[in-house]
DNA sequence: AAATGAATGTTATAATATAACATAATTAAT
DNA sequence: ATTAATTATGTTATATTATAACATTCATTT
């Protein structure tokens, strides 16, 4: 995402991707559906319900919380977007479907996004959870700090 | 603090510690601040903090949101209690000051959480961070799903 | 064409959190 | 000791985040 060359066609290309899944999935991409995920991909970043809420108002005056809440809970339902705990905000999945645990490191200075996997903290966290006896639903793995970016 | 034989021992020994590792720092472990501290530990698990507000109200009517806030903050601030992001919750810290990367489990069944170190998650998430080249800050690690007693 | 269920529209409000300014208490400086 | 400065608390108001509840529209099936 950060790294994109051209991002009007990354952005196609991830709709297009959630289009093909949820046909997969006998699940209705909607118009709005589709509009919030555009939005959401057009951050660059990660992005606040409320800051949505305005974007779409632009697009649908008549949009309400409960009309961009509806569509995140779709869009995280179905792996498109995941929320970022700390921040009470919104990312854009840049891997759906080939999920396995993630997670993310969040720049506080240039307010960048990343989300990362990793085999190794995925084999970490099974083998805690076993030696814990804790049968685990959702992991929430949300790093922040300083990235490679503003370091230098 | 799930095990604890008694529980009016070990919050009295909590804040004892509070008391004491707060002389040593120089800040003021004021009668509000230990009460609020007290309230959390004797939840026995997270708080929300409307819920602490109506416990403090019980002894003192005139607390409002900002009483309780700001000496969840002092206490955040001070290590003496986490802030659960997934959950918008508060935590007692089991060992202030010895404070690593440390993680929570919690249950969404019995609403029980554990607070946990592991030097191995600890190690994984620094090299992690390296391989990004990022400068970790603060990290939040929430593993949600069902407890050993409850999955018996 | 009617019935069903899913999605959206709409109103209202719940739940979480902070800003801003006033007052009181504590500590430091004179 | 008195004043000044700082820190903590009191108080009012409001910002931010999120959901409940019910009405309507739309798509799909019968």
């Amino acid at each position: 995402m950060r790294n994109c060359k051209d991002h009007k066609t990354c952005i196609n290309e991830a709709l297009i991707k959630a289009e093909t899944i949820c046909k997969q999935k006998g699940v209705k991409f909607t118009k709005l559906r589709k509009q919030v995920l555009k939005l959401i991909w057009k951050s660059h970043s990660y992005v606040k319900a409320y800051d949505l809420l305005e974007e779409l108002k632009k697009i649908d005056s008549s949009a309400k919380p409960p009309t961009v809440y509806r569509s995140l809970d779709f869009l995280i339902d179905n792996g498109f977007i995941h929320k970022v705990q700390s921040l009470n905000a919104f990312v854009a999945c840049t891997h759906p479907q080939e999920h396995k645990e993630c997670y993310f490191l969040i720049c506080k200075n240039c307010k960048s996004i990343e989300e990362c996997c990793s085999e190794k903290i995925s084999k970490v966290m099974n083998s805690e959870a076993t030696r814990n006896n804790f049968n685990t639903n959702q992991v929430t793995l949300e790093i922040s700090g300083i990235c490679q970016e503003c370091i230098n």
